[in-house]
DNA sequence: GTCTATACGCCGATAGAC
DNA sequence: GTCTATCGGCGTATAGAC
């Protein structure tokens, strides 16, 4: 934390290097399946030992990951609830969001949607719990009060519609739907909204 | 494969107890974090060394597992298709089962929707490789050949439909939901169906 | 055929040379 | 502060007594 901050892009930072190979790896492998010198290997480090100059143990890549990811989704989530009035329009972004995600970063997208976090991060927050996805309840819990949303359990009506965003994204990510996940985005949209929306915007 | 067959219920079988005893660890705990230690635990055994009677390792467990819970699954989905003549009954027959499945067996539930299967069971085929779900699949089209189903991939229907259902299973498994699936069935049948339904059965 | 006792390898982690 | 070389432990798997 006390480390030099005045050279951001001077060293191209082993620190991030060693992120994303480990985003790779866990995202492809598993946690489990990948060990620290597969890491370093992938990292273009001598040893595994380079890797504790950085992180204190293997989890604590895992947990900084997993903070950095939630954290960027947080501030986006920000940026569109503050862009758009409405919680249609504010879960369009999002799923927006997460369709540009699964096609441009898809590790993150795996790391999200397809690891099982609580195996290897059993002293972390579940995901429904951080800021990011709490945030995105409020956005169904307002789009209810203001007649937008049909009236249920919002916990439900989030249940409901990242059901269909989610799955679509995973089944892209492993290959059972074959075309980027941008092709399947205005479709995907319109029926995970109509599912929770009052008024169907039918077709 | 050739040990003695007319003693089913003499002896409680040990190589079941090993099985529940594994599939309640896994689904608890997943797949790397149970060693053989705490399955002959779980299972009254006096050591690891009981279980090598019973199988060639731990992975041999896991695909033990794999294989019956898929082959029951299969029979089962074997039997709601000759009772029910259309898609729609037929789905509605699948729906029942896994919301069953998860008040009633909820490990075998967390074996299929939350672990990561392909970390541990590599050369397994994947999921909607297996009979089972091959034949939901065509259900789905021929709901779309009946007019039952819109009109749309039926890679891309399945998607859909069991996006909502598996991601509600999901949400009771680990608790977000907190009533029984049960009580979240009739409601999330007919949004599930609603969606790829060619006239929404309204409400 | 059942269990004790143990071998062996892999991997996370560190000591210590430079 | 960087890397080589190594340790220690855990967990799978087995040898061999009974």
């Amino acid at each position: 934390m006390e480390q030099d901050k005045e050279t951001p892009q001077s060293t191209p930072d082993v620190h991030d290097e060693i992120l994303l190979a480990a985003l790779k790896l866990f995202a492809e492998q598993g946690f489990f399946n990948t060990s620290l010198t597969d890491i370093a290997k992938a990292a273009d480090l001598p040893s595994t030992a380079s890797i504790y100059q950085h992180f204190t143990n293997k989890q604590a890549i895992a947990v900084k990951l997993y903070d950095s990811i939630l954290d960027t989704l947080n501030v986006s989530i920000d940026d569109i609830r503050r862009r758009s009035p409405s919680a249609s329009e504010q879960l369009r972004g999002v799923v927006d969001l997460l369709f540009k995600l699964t096609d441009d970063a898809p590790n993150i997208m795996r790391f999200l949607l397809i690891l099982k976090l609580d195996e290897f991060l059993p002293d972390q927050k579940a995901l429904t719990e951080s800021p990011a996805f709490i945030k995105i309840l409020k956005i169904i819990q307002s789009g209810i009060r203001a007649g937008e949303i049909r009236s249920i359990d919002p916990q439900l009506a989030n249940t409901y519609f990242f059901g269909i965003i989610n799955n679509t994204l995973r089944m892209v990510l492993n290959g059972v739907l074959d075309k980027k996940a941008d092709s399947y985005q205005s479709q995907t949209w319109l029926m995970a909204w109509n599912v929770i929306a009052k008024k169907s915007s039918s077709f």
